[in-house]
RNA sequence: GGCGGAAUAGCUCAGCUGGCUAGAGCACACGGUUCAUACCCGUGGUGUCGAGAGUUCAAGUCUCCCUUCCGCUACCA
């Protein structure tokens, strides 16, 4: 019979800089799942990859002084190296930067543009300039901003759009009518409510700004923006020909069958990327599984804060089958996890050294012990063997079922489920009792076989989460894999096969205390501050100490006399109170020479309203006045923003007083 | 501000369509045991099931309201 195929995906990775072990979790959780559909007899293909193109992977490469090919080429290697590292068997690695992507890219769209799905717009009558944003036709209301009510004028920069509202029903009814498709459910009410609901806007897929990217071949100042250029590696990875017919592998594998990500790029992959395909007519993927994030621990605990916890290390430290079995094990299906160096440890001691690898190295030396080594089942049956039994037979049905919904934490607990019930039979046996009594060493034999099976079946299914123990442990055993279908039956290991002489060691116990120090040593706690490591995507990489700088893109050139309608002071703020209502807003009164204003700014979460009281700012005053969550604003503070959107407030630096001209 | 979710043992969480003395893992304490990596097995908690009101013979489990957290989204002069 011919296997059912299953084609999965990762997102490609942001080829930006080093993947922390947030970034990692996701391949091990996929390909834990790769693992085990293909011991379930699939014909799994296994895609990940990296996104390579884009303004801030072409200003990285600036700042490194090299070009942009030779900084992806750099980034993809070392998070390569990672996956690798961390043993994912995926079946292929995709670039963005690989040119039978690049030419799809570009043939898809070109196709989408004369298909009249992808048009070029200027923003004509639809833009709002105060509230910076794009809207269509349809959200405009009585054809004014939406949002505050504005007329919306026309805007200039050229870019093409892709008419997300045309499918938008089509995209509504089919999520409907598939409720599986969007993981967890959840995420599928906040998709409807946001977006498809209210009604879409449509999307901008190309940029004139920067040049690293897919060129539009018919219009080359334009670049591909992100997701027509990132999403459709799902399709070209597996051979799709825009126009033609694509490769045996692609009308195999399409559609999908699982796309793997991280909930911040739900929306991506559960409105914009289908909508792509329903414009290429191509079928949707079956399931997108958006996985919460495995966040690192709130610093207090230890000194050492503000480092980045990299997979690499975490291995140099517990080796990787630990660190695979602690971000599968610690990761729920619906919130967010938590890692940090104390918890690496307690689940490494308590789960995997005590309940697992004292397990295996106990029932070893008793069958050397007492045996020499030979594991022979004699069928003297007692009771008590029933319930060890069933749970070895329970447990791969119970797995199976965990992982057809994905829940990987939950699988991975129910082996360890079948482990301490093995423990516990060595309890109820008394095997050292046993072997005091000449006449009950076959019972002995038997309970040791019993042993050996159990265990024998726990590691053949430990393979999907951690491959190598799981190796390690069936050849301590000598113990040959069975397949997932053949473990419906009891007893399959042979009989009269022999253990391994000497146990190796799976995982020994660590002392939280040396760990920590080492830990302190390889990274002398910060000085303070910068402990804002919480990382946006990939972008989190403790960058080099060296001072940053920032280049942002340029805006039009003005004249002096544009320079003079503005007017800035310095103004002492007298007052600041939270905006309750909102979630940055701070609403402070003002002091300008003899005048108050009030002014409303986004800084909530860089200034608290106390800090702000007697601080000397820099004010642009004759800023139109407007509403902000309902609260006039009379003017701006200015502020000084760096890349990860900490703000500074300007303050002059000799004592000013209140209303002096900043000129 | 809009939509949605959650509040249960020290910690992380299970508890489906309401029904026997509210559960698991970790941590902790005590007891047992010795084959084993001081390991394993057993026992234990006084948990106001966030506050309040209501429906019901019966409510963590349904309704209302309050409080607090969280997610998505909007605003972010």
């Amino acid at each position: 019979m011919e296997k059912k195929k299953y084609y999965m995906t990762t997102a490609i990775a942001y080829a930006s800089g080093k993947p922390h072990i947030g970034n990692t979790y996701e391949i091990v959780l996929a390909d834990s799942i790769a693992r085990f559909k293909r011991a379930q007899g699939y014909d799994v293909f296994f895609q990940t990859g990296t996104d390579e193109h884009g303004q801030k992977i072409e200003l990285k490469a600036k700042e490194a002084g090299v070009t942009p090919q030779q900084f992806v080429d750099a980034a993809a290697g070392e998070i390569k190296r990672i996956w690798d590292l961390m043993n994912t068997s995926y079946d292929k690695f995709i670039r963005t930067t690989d040119d039978y992507h690049e030419i799809q890219v570009q043939k898809i769209f070109k196709k989408l543009y004369e298909k009249g799905d992808i048009y070029k717009g200027y923003y004509e009558g639809m833009y709002c300039t105060p509230c910076e944003s794009f809207f269509t036709e349809s959200q405009l209301v009585d054809g004014k901003c939406p949002d505050c009510g504005r007329p919306v004028t026309p805007a200039r920069e050229e870019a093409y759009f892709f008419k997300m509202s045309k499918y938008a029903d089509r995209l509504i009814e089919h999520i409907n009518t598939h409720p599986e498709f969007i993981q967890p459910v959840s995420r599928k009410n906040e998709m409807m409510n946001n977006f498809l609901l209210p009604g879409l806007q449509d999307l901008c897929v190309s940029r004139t700004s920067f040049t690293w990217g897919i060129p539009v071949d018919f219009d080359p100042k334009h670049v591909t923006y992100v997701w027509l250029d990132a999403l459709t590696n799902y399709i070209t990875g597996v051979g799709y020909d825009c126009g033609g017919e694509g490769t045996e592998q692609f009308k195999k594998d399409w559609p999908a069958d699982l796309h793997l990500i991280g909930k911040d790029i739900i929306r991506f992959h559960t409105i914009y990327w289908p909508i792509f395909l329903m414009a290429l007519d191509l079928p949707l993927p079956k399931q997108v599984f958006g996985h919460p994030w495995l966040l690192q621990g709130d610093g207090k605990m230890s000194k050492s804060k503000g480092n980045v916890l990299y997979a690499d290390e975490l291995v140099d430290f517990f080796g990787v089958d630990a660190v695979r079995y602690f971000v599968l094990h610690e990761m729920p299906f619906e919130n967010d996890g938590v890692i940090s160096w104390e918890l690496m440890v307690e689940r490494l001691n308590s789960d995997l050294a005590n309940t697992l690898g004292n397990l295996v190295n106990r029932t070893i030396s008793m069958s050397n012990k007492y045996f020499g080594g030979e594991v022979r089942s004699t069928g003297v049956f007692e009771p008590v063997d029933e319930e060890l039994k069933q749970v070895a037979l329970d447990t791969p049905k119970k797995i199976a079922a965990k992982m057809e919904e994905l829940r990987v934490a939950d699988a991975i607990t129910e082996i360890f489920t079948l482990f301490k019930r093995c423990n516990k039979y060595i309890d109820e046996t008394m095997p050292w009792a046993l072997a005091k009594d000449e006449t009950k060493k076959d019972r002995l034999a038997e309970v040791l076989y019993n042993l050996v099976e159990s265990i024998a079946i726990g590691a053949e299914l430990l393979e999907a989460f951690m491959p190598e123990t799981s190796e390690k442990i069936l050849a301590q055993l000598n113990a040959q894999k069975r397949g997932l279908d053949a473990m419906d039956a009891y007893g399959q290991h042979e009989s009269g096969s022999r253990v391994t002489e000497k146990p190796e060691i799976l995982f020994a116990r660590l002392d939280m205390k040396e760990v920590l120090d080492k830990v302190e040593k390889l990274h002398p706690p910060v000085e303070e501050a910068e402990d804002k490591a919480s990382g946006d995507e990939n972008e989190t990489g403790a960058e080099n100490q060296e001072e940053a700088v920032i280049d942002i893109e340029p805006k039009a050139e003005i004249t002096f006399d544009d320079f003079e309608k503005l007017q800035f002071q310095v103004g002492e703020i007298i007052a600041c109170e939270e905006v309750k209502k909102s979630r940055k807003l701070l609403c402070s009164q003002v002091k300008i020479g003899s005048q108050v204003k009030q002014i409303v700014s986004g800084i909530k979460a860089h200034y608290t309203a106390q800090e702000m009281v007697g601080k000397k700012v820099m004010v642009l005053v004759n800023l139109k006045p407007a509403k902000l969550a309902g609260i006039v604003s009379e003017g701006m503070l200015l502020c000084a923003e760096d890349e990860n959107g900490e703000l500074a407030l300007m303050t002059p630096e000799k004592p000013m007083p209140s209303g002096a001209e900043i000129c």
